[in-house]
DNA sequence: ATTTTCTTGTGAAATATATCACAACAATAT
DNA sequence: ATATTGTTGTGATATATTTCACAAGAAAAT
């Protein structure tokens, strides 16, 4: 363990830690890795291989306690913690999005939400603070709030995340139809655009293998 | 060109596409590999290895034409005709997705909206077709329809994702929070999790380095 | 006309990831 | 007690993907 471990590794791991979750709330107490293969459809190879990775934590004969590969994946992710987030743009998308301040199963808040129209600013009825957009790098700042959510139109989405880049957040959810880059680092970015997903279904049908 | 394309390759190709609608609409008429390395973060000489699977279409000396990659790219993901999807569970998220019933650039076409229900379903104002859910099979099929959006609680995404490959939808979206499988080989399956793509991000941000 | 500057396309090499195969051990059955 | 079955963890191997490096050709400059 604590080697360096692999980003299609992590991004499993994020997976297989919302199933633990749901698993748990139905009161499943156990799970081998061949089960794991049977609800996500990863092999069982890869699952114990990616479990290796953050050391030893099943049971030789009787797989993993789901609780405790749970907390060890919550401790391996830095995910033990919990981080605030902003949004930006407050339009259909931001202003749905910003009804559920609790992201997650709990692990992020969504504390403060921007937009560049004082109208919509002034107007809109939230239990989150509300800032005109000019205002980020202060409340960011202020706030020690280390993600971001894009919700504004495309053609805006690369200023607003060049803008919180700048104010010190360190990863961006972008749900812009853009494709928006990181200037530094040590700030990631994540696309979520429906258009594209269906995109990539689109051709990998015209392609028939995964 | 024509051997198979790689996985990461199609997915790149998706979000360069949509780049390359944008641009044609700022009227950018051409663009080169290392422009869009600067746009995208991709490096220059990935994006070159990846337009050489589908063959030759950039000038030497002076980069791609915008509108010729585009339709290049169209072509050979099998993106020149309009796919019809459908979405199942019409509360919050899915009454809102279908007030966009044309996605992406126009490629895609909510046609139809399923729900368990049967009240939302009488009362639902929309544009578009809707169904209780036990009519999945006959609808999808007497429309034609290819594809699938999931925006029904956890607990019930993986038994509508069933329904619908059983149907005979080949790729499906899913909103809901939960690792929904594929039981075919010939549908695929992407999911949409904000609180997911948040691990993510936390995770990359724990360890410093893409 | 000639030189210089760009740029693509692609085999070859390097790196990263996934798969395999099995030793080691625990649980269960006989 | 012993045999059988089930399961993990991980080196070794295979496969996939990315990066490199440069020939070849077009455009621009001189
Ligand atoms: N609504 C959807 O279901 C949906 C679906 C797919 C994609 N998207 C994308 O999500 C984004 C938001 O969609 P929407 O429907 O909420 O749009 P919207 O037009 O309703 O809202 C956009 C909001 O962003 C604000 N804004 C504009 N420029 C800004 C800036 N520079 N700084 C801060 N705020 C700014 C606007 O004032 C507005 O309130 C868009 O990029 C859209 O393409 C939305
Ligand atoms: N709303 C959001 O912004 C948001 C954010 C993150 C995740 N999600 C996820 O997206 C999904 C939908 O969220 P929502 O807020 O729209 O939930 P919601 O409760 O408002 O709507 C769910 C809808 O699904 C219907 N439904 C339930 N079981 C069904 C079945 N078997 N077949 C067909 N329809 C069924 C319900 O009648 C309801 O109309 C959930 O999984 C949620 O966790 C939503």
């Amino acid at each position: 363990m604590n080697k360096k471990i692999p980003q299609p590794t992590v991004i499993r791991f994020c997976s297989i830690y919302q199933l633990l979750c749901n698993l748990e709330k139905e009161g499943v107490k156990k799970v081998s890795s061949a089960e794991l293969e049977e609800k996500t459809g990863v092999p069982s190879h890869t699952i114990r291989k990616d479990i290796s990775f953050i050391g030893e934590v099943g049971n030789t004969g009787s797989g993993y306690e789901v609780a405790k590969l749970k907390q060890h994946i919550l401790n391996n992710l830095g995910l033990n913690r919990e981080r605030k987030a902003c949004i930006v743009g407050l339009g259909r998308l931001g202003s749905g999005i910003i009804q559920w301040p609790l992201l997650a199963e709990g692990e992020f808040r969504i504390v403060a939400g921007f937009d560049s129209n004082i109208n919509t600013v002034e107007t809109i009825k939230t239990s989150i603070s509300v800032f005109p957009s000019h205002e980020i790098a202060d409340v960011v700042k202020r706030m020690g709030i280390e993600l971001g959510i894009i919700a504004v139109p495309p053609a805006r989405a690369q200023e607003v995340a060049d803008r919180l880049m700048e104010a010190g957040v360190k990863g961006i959810v972008n749900f812009a139809p853009a494709i928006i880059k990181s200037r530094r680092d040590d700030c990631f970015i994540r696309n979520m655009d429906i258009g594209g997903e269906l995109r990539i279904l689109s051709a990998m049908m015209g392609m028939r293998s995964q």
